[in-house]
DNA sequence: CTTACGGCTTAGAGCCGGCTGAGAAGACTG
DNA sequence: CAGTCTTCTCAGCCGGCTCTAAGCCGTAAG
């Protein structure tokens, strides 16, 4: 199962997720995106990409138009909602009709089988220049700062190491300011428990964020009775 | 069973569907349901599980698998365009093949009989969660506000701190302005049903609401003697 | 006017929900 | 395989919320 990037090196691999049906095809791309250091998570038709993209939250997704199950038109528009996302579309027809449809459904590119793979390379390096110029900090509470691609956290500009758990959440913490989010609600989407039961995970790691960032007397993170969470803007 | 009001559900009501052959099993998932607030509906099988969708326009649907006419599969794939609908697989057998054709069918979740209730309840939210996020600023009554997102209450632009119990019962009483609602009503609804006859939890704590509210003279949340309360738009 | 009933007010006791610290079990690293 | 870091569990503590109970007050009824 792939995970959303647990990196070390200090310049972060970019994520390219490959979708095509043909064995052959997907393999050829991943091998030469791999060599050029990109991280690259494949799937062989339509649903099996949407997963994908949710767990692997890639930067680009490279999509072939004729799939089983879900063609990648369908699955272009299915994520173009997705700002942070950049979609490239294969075809084997070279149909003006195709090409103008791809960019309709929201592609930032297309290209035509059989391709060049340095034009491929290319075109991938333009569509992630366009969407995150220079990929800031992502989120940004006060003066807290989290970078979800390089999974750093700075308070003040001064950096706080978080193991995983804390850093997913407080990364839902802050996608929702000001929101109080419920007991419930955590669990599932850090955990992703199927819960039930009297565990107080929840507390206890709010508890070692509130210790990491220095925030003891809970301005940063509020606790509201009988409910949840927040993180205070 | 489950706490009583803390529940930040009830909107309006959602609508589960409910199909299963096994009528003990989808009594049991219906009353529950109703018990906590939902809109329920229930089919035997999947043709008519089919009609009651277009008609119903449920949520969330939680189906089972083995069923006659229709398996639970085949009425999954069938509705999985439907973006506003999300999709609960149940099955009696644990067999991971299954599991994954479910999701492939498009199924937000999975459960295996026998289940625990309390768990299917928490994985509805958790779906409506996910396919509806965030509801914005919410209710407002003449310089009133009552944020459910938040939880936070202004009047007049200034902030106002309430317990958790205080909340529930202003929002209920925000959730129908001008309406009167009988004591017993709130009871129900704020405080859950099984509450002894003559406390008068109501009476105090629209007492703390007043005063929190600055409304000394009645002119906000009024009192409709042998009745209830009602606040006046 | 008197009575009675329903709502208001107040204060205090108990409890629940969140906090804390410690430690066991598990994952990862060298 | 030892050592470290992470994750989860458990039990005890604590404070503020919630509820109860009892007396007061205003209004409707007689």
């Amino acid at each position: 199962m792939a995970q959303p990037a647990t990196d070390s090196s200090p310049h972060r691999p970019a994520r390219v997720l490959v979708v095509d049906d043909e064995r052959s095809i997907v393999d050829f791309i991943r091998l030469g995106l791999q060599y050029e250091g990109f991280q690259v998570e494949t799937a062989a038709d339509g649903q099996a990409a949407l997963r994908m993209i949710s767990e692997f939250k890639p930067h680009v997704v490279v999509l072939d138009v004729m799939m089983p199950k879900l063609d990648g038109l369908a699955v272009a528009s299915a994520i173009k909602g997705n700002k942070d996302t950049g979609i490239i579309i294969l075809s084997a027809k070279d149909e003006i009709e195709d090409r103008i449809k791809g960019l309709e459904v929201g592609a930032d590119d297309y290209l035509v089988k059989p391709f060049d793979f340095g034009e491929l390379l290319a075109r991938i390096r333009a569509v992630m220049r366009r969407r995150n110029p220079a990929t800031g900090p992502s989120l940004q509470v006060r003066d807290l700062t989290l970078d979800e691609g390089t999974r750093e956290v700075r308070r003040d500009g001064r950096q706080i190491e978080l193991s995983t758990r804390e850093f997913d959440l407080l990364r839902l913490l802050m996608m929702h300011p000001n929101q109080v989010l419920p007991r419930e609600q955590i669990l599932d989407q850090v955990w992703g428990y199927n819960f039930f039961g009297d565990a107080n995970n929840v507390e206890v790691y709010i508890r070692y964020l509130r210790q990491k960032l220095n925030d003891e007397q809970h301005q940063l993170i509020q606790t509201v009775r009988g409910v949840g969470y927040r993180i205070k803007e």
